[in-house]
DNA sequence: CAAAAAATGATGTACGAACATCATTATGTC
DNA sequence: GACATAATGATGTTCGTACATCATTTTTTG
């Protein structure tokens, strides 16, 4: 039961494997009869590229640029960690990768390094970001030159990437407010919203999901506006203060943000009382304390590392010219203090 | 920055590339001073085997046998599923996959399968099911003839194995118990308790860590005994039905079996608010049917899927004599119904 | 119909490891 | 020191694809 080989799939179409080997890499020139006869022959056979030859035989890596926002956000510094960890499992698959890093929530600063990615030096782009008109405009110019392109956690609007790879942060939220609201068993509740920011496609879709099934299943329970931070915790503690503030009729919180250390020390002075029930993003070892204190109850997690591990093989299939393999939809994890993760994140 | 190859390790080494290949691939007859200038030589020159190039060289399959529980269960069955849905793509890098079937929770019937494994036939073995002292001499003789041993779902000791690929079920168990006190806020309450059966490694740990939790901090709830379905909806219907009878106090239930149409049917013709909050494992139609209806609240669910691949890529690295890839721990996902998965499982 | 352009075939090399064979050298044993 | 055994070197083939080159055939175009 040997597998065939282009040489089966050329004698079956009745060409010279030259040609076989010009259809299969899209080299041109070949007549479309024989792009035919080639096809039909790769059909009937059940012919498969075979990947190490090919990757042997090409003798050159698969060039990837990923663009994170810098390391120091815990949440992304995760996914730096990841990529270094595995860097040399990858590079053995036919994989090599340099890493951008920008400023989070620069939308400016991303486009600005996307631009500087020279379609000569790579073959595919992994970018976290939200969407403007000019990276959309960038990522078009990409493409174009026939890099893979790649979006994380954030998606933006099909045709300007070819894969997203993160979780469906409209369901995130929504699974936050069903956690909320049927802690809730009918009481009467009000709650507060935080966001890092609303100009990023995966915040803006978490807050939108939760809205939509407290209003929808939860009509006892009341929302209050958003607060931004930035994910930067100096901001979180001087707007959650602010909003606390003589004011107890809050029962629960909902950060749709990463993992904030402010979030933390604020609630940590409440009385442990107050709240019904508190969520968070990602996890963190800040906010691994709080979930063992049991100041935070959940703390959703779209795994980074994983989001990571996705993208090198979608990269890997590409370059293999193999199918995509068939894995199953990324879905946050569900942390509560006694599922927590036996590494240090 | 060319990758070193074993030419180079050799020249290093100043040994001849036959006697660096003797080294590399364990073939004996070395001189241990020999095999000492080439692990330094390896390690100077960061030296990593170019598996393209070893999988093309061999031109043979790591052959693995696949021992799972019949594909009628419907938890098993979607890892047979997603098996065939990958075939193709792990032939391609180099793995023959052979599956085995026998009737769930029988542990002769799976110590007669796994005797049945011929280890000229094999290079690899991953199996599902409970231990016994049986299996565990007939994997310790396949290891004896250098297979490499996978569990899955339920771990054995470990020098019977040499990688476990499943969740930690003891964590799965206090998950559930702690939502389940959660949402008790303080109020009095008592459990059903389900599993498929206790013989099974699995099931047994969830339900003690079920218990811990409850045990430890929620006085206020009561336990009850552990009914046993061995996964079968006409049982579950029957215990179910005869615990429930006359008795109304029952606060919460919790399934550590795999997901059963039984429970559902039973609960579809209570009162709505009876319990407080119902958990069950592993997602089917059914439960999605349950979580849906707002019968059942939430379904932790371990991913076969994902388990399935984590064992391929086991044996990939295994077979490529790489450094396994560093990923994070496989944990259970928790399912409300807001979070279910886009494809029908 | 001639010239240009397109399509095809024939052929060979390279990639890096696995593996086999045979000759040679070093080491150990009585 | 003769002999057996262990260790090593030299060398060549194989795996299947990518890619390059050049000659030849077919098709298109004016």
């Amino acid at each position: 039961m040997e597998n065939p080989t282009i040489h089966d799939v050329a004698h079956l179409a009745g060409v010279s494997s030259a040609t076989a080997d010009r259809v299969l890499n899209r080299r041109g020139n070949v007549a479309s009869k024989s792009i035919r006869k080639v096809e039909d022959a790769v059909q009937k056979l059940g012919y498969v590229r075979n990947s190490a030859a090919a990757r042997l035989s090409k003798n050159k890596a698969f060039r990837i640029a990923f663009v994170l926002p810098r390391k120091d956000h815990g949440f992304f510094g995760r996914m730096h960690l990841h990529l270094v960890e595995n860097l040399s499992h990858f590079r053995n698959a036919g994989l090599s990768i340099k890493v951008f890093e920008f400023a989070a929530f620069d939308g400016e600063a991303l486009n600005l390094t996307l631009k500087n990615i020279r379609s000569e030096e790579f073959d595919g782009v992994a970018f976290v970001g939200q969407q403007t008109q000019e990276i959309t405009k960038t990522l078009d110019a990409l493409r174009k030159h026939g890099l893979t392109i790649v979006s994380l956690v954030s998606d933006v609007p099909e045709n300007y990437r070819d894969y997203y790879i993160g979780i469906d942060n409209r369901k995130a939220g929504r699974t936050a407010a069903r956690l909320i609201g049927r802690f809730h068993r009918g009481d009467k509740g009000k709650i507060i919203l935080i966001a890092g920011s609303m100009d990023v496609g995966d915040h803006f879709e978490r807050i939108s999901g939760f809205k939509e099934v407290i209003d929808n299943d939860f009509p006892n329970i009341e929302l209050t506006s958003t607060i931004e931070t930035f994910d930067q915790p100096n901001i979180m503690r001087r707007e959650l203060r602010s909003r606390l503030e003589g004011e107890h009729s809050f029962t629960a919180i909902y950060n749709a943000g990463a993992g904030n250390e402010g979030l933390v020390d604020v609630l940590r002075f409440l009385d442990p009382q107050h709240f019904v029930f508190s969520i968070t993003h990602e996890i963190s070892p800040i906010i691994r304390e709080g979930l063992l204190e049991g100041i935070i109850d959940v703390a959703l997690d779209q795994r980074p590392e994983i989001e990571i591990s996705r993208a090198l093989m979608v990269f890997q299939a590409t370059n293999d010219k193999v199918e995509q393999p068939v894995l199953p939809e990324l879905i946050p994890a569900i942390y509560v203090r006694d599922n927590l993760p036996q590494i240090q994140t």
